[in-house]
RNA sequence: GGGCAAGUGGCGGAAUUGGUAUACGCGCAUGGCUUAGGACCAUGUUCCGAAAGGAUUGAGGGUUCGAGUCCCUCCUUGCCCACCA
């Protein structure tokens, strides 16, 4: 027998896989290459496609991608029809940013990183379909990317916007508010400012309440759920109009097109006559003490003829600012100033002071909030420091000391009196109604979306802007793809437009629809885009008439199993399960919802305990630690290495410790019975068991070794199932030590253990496979099945406890009589030493597990 | 501040519905095999104690015959969000 060689091993499966398009699929399993007989369905397996950057692959990226081979391993050697597709999302900064330095085209640049991606991940032997491969960057794929830009469009969900957007000084680029970290940009770093910038916009507020919805009918692990329903941001309350004393505006100024619409009154005379406040607890106007506006509405006021005292102007201008460079959140502190006039409270027609206030949001709601301070803590807080009134009105604990915002009963409010919170609330929204004064408004976190970026290596937006028809007109879809001009800088101009705005012979155009000049749009799409649709190109990936033929949509999708990282589950998941709920309702797709099930992977921190990065030194290359150990010790030490979804460290030594695991499984063939025999199909062993791959240990005592067998079987099949990896390797490893304590090893036992290992540790096992199996791939075999009964021991162990305490262990035959077991625990010296002679008050006896005397 | 996780040997971590805490791996120790080995094999390894025995799952309390697991209070760490009215 040779040594275990991973290297010659690899390659020569790795070779051998490729050469035989041994996971390459088809929607007809019997016409695919390997799939024989009828699936018993299909399986679609995804995980997120990786960003090829120049470094090459980091060692987090395996750990999904075994994962998830893991699983598409098993799946088909259950039947399943599997697809396991990969990709790359290849637009983005790094490659523009390695253009701008370097002067090569990024095209170029996203040619040799695939490449390089695309090398390593074949030695990690991944049973992806390489015939499925999507490139966000290839016209022939992005063609697609903005043939849905232009149904987004046509359906009114994108729209052109002129308001202030994140601006990254250094990036040079808008930014959304998701990529604003603490007022700081998430890519660089750099103190976000706000700067005015007219953007492409998809309305994804308009799916807030499908998005909603639809997560009721998915399976995604808990955490994932939540923080989508917390991005969305959900609330129900009600918009309520305050009238103000005195008009605040005298000048007429033309009023189109601002978001403060929503909140000022549709005068003629431009004045501001009234306000709205949006609220989440209309129970509580009653307990109004004053109101508070955030410094975006009163600079619209004064925009547009408001002339407050300077004092006021200043502390507008300060607070702007202020909220777009505030770093520590935490210390901030409230502040405010009277804004001069008054607002009277519909419901009882008091006179409350208006305050323009930090801590009112101008993006959130209307921008205006009416103060209760008895009942919101942030505006007691207010209340306290500007000795403004606080007024009860729902009995709990004192409110003079601490704001009660829970639930109770209403006093001091006429017609609501005695009525619980939630009952005061309703009746409190109809009255509102009934007298035109205000009325049910549910309210979003969520944002619309800014699509554009000023920035070359996206997917341009296929639209031009005509002077003649005013407007933007779509570039006809039979001129799709709208391909990248070469350009000489890659590098966004100082104006902040796209690097695409200088190359006047590309921009300038004809109008598709009046043959006019106009003028192409220069802005990019995100990096979102490509992804929000990836999934969908898998199914059909080499169509050139449709994005995807719904003939193969309806045959693989939804797609089975997501798993991907946390850092993902807000954005890129939201994004794409809006894409493909739009092209659902424009009969676009099969199904709503674009992913059954969604987990997530823990990420894979340096031997330090640190995040890996460079700057830290502690990034572990997997070229390297496949070189030294093997892929299928590295493959099995990651998905050993810990809890999947938890943070796990690497350690080197135990990627040892599995490789000797290999070795051990490579060793034993000394003890196999029949050595050198391949073993055809319907064969016998030498214990004349049969070796019908489809059939696991034959016998059916209940002994020592048989039951392991078949616990084994149970649990690693149980444990893949569920993301339990390490428990499942553990398993392996505990059999394997057994086995190897016995002198002989049936082949049968041996191809089981085979057949388990082969997810994780797929060369090594093929090619014992080919010398013990059945002459037939490994990759294919059926799963090995076991006997529940065949699990189960033939003799126990029961604990005994006295008081509580262990102090004996018997062993009794299983399913013993609680009557056998007691007799025999009684007779044991420990036992009877404790208990002393005395009678015992109870006896609790837990079948097959332990006897419980209490004395 | 809010939400979600999680705290178990020297280390990474196991532990169906409450039922023998510490599986598996690393490390360490002793022995074997070897010219030698950082290779391999065997045995041992939660802590205290010579032993009998006792203690032990972040801290404290509770429910229970029995709690790592359930309940309450508190502490710590990680992640996500952050004045959302």
């Amino acid at each position: 027998m040779q040594n275990y060689d991973p290297k010659k091993i690899e390659a020569k499966w790795q070779k051998f896989w490729e050469k035989n398009k041994t996971f390459e699929v088809t929607e007809n399993p019997k016409k695919s290459a390997q799939g024989g007989s009828a699936a018993v369905g299909k399986f679609y397996s995804l995980i997120e496609f990786p960003y090829p950057s120049g470094e090459g692959l980091h060692v987090g990226h395996p750990r999904p991608f075994t994962a998830m081979d893991v699983i598409a391993r098993k799946k088909r050697m259950e039947g399943f029809n599997v697809l396991y597709p990969i990709g790359f999302d290849a637009f983005g900064l790094p490659t523009e940013n390695f253009a701008i330095k370097t002067g090569q085209p990024p095209a170029e640049v996203t040619k040799k990183n695939i490449a390089n991606f695309t090398r390593q991940l074949k030695s990690l032997g991944y049973s992806f379909d390489w015939s499925r491969v999507v490139d966000t960057t290839d016209p022939k794929y992005f063609k697609w990317t903005q043939w849905f830009f232009l149904q987004f469009f046509k359906h009114g969900l994108a729209y052109k916007k002129n308001q202030p957007i994140n601006w990254c000084p250094k990036d040079k680029i808008g930014l959304a508010n998701e990529e604003v970290v603490q007022g700081k940009c998430e890519r660089c770093g750099t103190a976000v400012e706000k700067r005015d910038k007219a953007q492409w916009m998809l309305a994804i507020t308009k799916y807030a309440d499908k998005l909603l919805d639809g997560l009721k009918e998915v399976d995604y692990i808990t955490p994932a759920r939540v923080q989508q329903e917390n991005w969305i941001g959900k609330s129900e309350g009600a918009e309520v109009k305050f009238a103000l004393s005195n008009v605040i505006l005298s000048e007429a100024k033309d009023l189109s097109g601002e978001r403060l619409d929503s909140s000022v009154s549709p005068q003629n005379d431009n004045s501001v006559k009234e306000l709205t406040v949006f609220t989440t607890r209309p129970d509580t106007i009653f307990g109004v003490t004053f109101i508070a506006v955030s410094a975006e509405l009163a600079k619209g006021w004064i925009d547009r003829g408001w002339k407050p005292e300077k004092k006021i102007i200043e502390y507008i201008e300060t607070t702007l600012k202020e909220r777009v460079a505030t770093e520590d959140q935490d210390e901030k502190e409230k502040t405010g100033i009277a804004a001069g006039f008054n607002a009277t409270n519909p419901v009882n027609n008091e006179t409350v002071p208006v305050w323009i206030t930090n801590y009112v949001m101008g993006g959130v709601g209307t921008g205006a909030i009416m103060g209760v301070p008895a009942h919101d803590e942030r505006d007691y807080e207010f209340a306290k420091k500007y000795n403004l009134p606080i007024k009860e009105v729902v009995v709990g604990t004192n409110v003079q000391e601490k704001a009660f915002t829970e639930t109770g009963e209403v006093v001091n409010s006429d017609f609501l009196n005695g009525l619980p919170t939630p009952e005061a609330k309703e009746k409190m929204i109809q009255w509102l109604e009934e007298k035109k004064i205000g009325h049910r408004k549910i309210n979003y976190k969520l944002r619309d979306w800014v699509f554009s970026r000023q920035r070359y290596w996206g997917e341009p937006i296929p639209l031009v802007y005509c002077e003649a028809c005013a407007g933007w007109i779509p570039v006809p879809e039979s001129e799709l793809p709208l391909k990248l001009p070469k350009v000489e800088k890659y590098q966004p101009t100082d104006t902040g437009e796209s690097p695409l705005a200088a190359m006047t012979k590309w921009v300038n155009t004809t109008c598709p629809k009046c043959g006019g000049p106009a003028r192409r749009e220069t802005d990019t799409m995100p990096n979102w885009a490509g992804s929000s649709w990836y999934f969908l190109r898998y199914t059909d990936p080499h169509n050139d008439q449709e994005f995807a033929s719904m003939e193969k949509l309806k045959y693989w999708m939804p797609v089975d199993w997501y798993n991907g990282g946390m850092e993902h589950t807000v954005l890129h998941l939201l994004y794409s399960r809006f894409w493909n709920e739009f092209l659902y309702d424009i009969g676009a797709v099969p199904t709503r919802e674009p992913y059954k099930k969604r987990t997530s992977h823990g990420m894979i921190l340096g031997p330090d305990g640190e995040k890996m990065s460079k700057s830290r030194g502690n990034v572990i290359n997997p070229d390297e630690m496949v070189e030294k150990f093997g892929t299928d010790a590295f493959r099995t030490y990651i998905m050993f290495m810990g809890p999947f979804d938890q943070a796990v460290m690497w350690d080197t030594n135990g990627l040892v410790g599995v490789r000797r695991f290999l070795d051990r499984v490579w060793n034993l063939q000394e003890k196999l019975t029949g050595v050198g025999h391949v073993i055809l199909s319907g064969a016998k062993d030498l214990r004349g068991e049969s070796l019908d791959s489809s059939s696991t240990s034959r016998r059916t005592q209940n002994d020592k070794h048989t039951t392991l067998l078949h616990q084994t079987i149970k649990k690693v099949t149980r444990d893949i199932g569920s993301m339990a990896f390490n428990t499942a390797v553990a398993a392996l490893m505990q059999l394997t030590n057994e086995l190897a304590k016995e002198e002989k090893i049936s082949t049968s036992d041996y191809q089981m253990l085979l057949k388990l290992l082969s997810p994780f540790a797929p060369h090594i096992s093929e090619e014992l496979w080919e010398k013990y199996g059945d002459g037939k791939t490994l990759a294919f075999s059926p799963w090995p099945t076991y006997d529940e009964a065949l699990t189960k021991e033939a003799t126990l162990t029961i604990a005994v406890q006295v008081n509580g305490k262990v102090r004996a262990t018997i062993e009794v035959a299983a399913d013993a009589s609680e009557e056998a077991v007691k007799q025999k625990a009684l007779t044991e010296e420990n036992v009877l030493k404790w208990i002393a002679g005395k009678e015992p008050k109870k006896i609790i006896y837990v079948k097959n597990k332990l006897l419980s005397i209490v004395v």
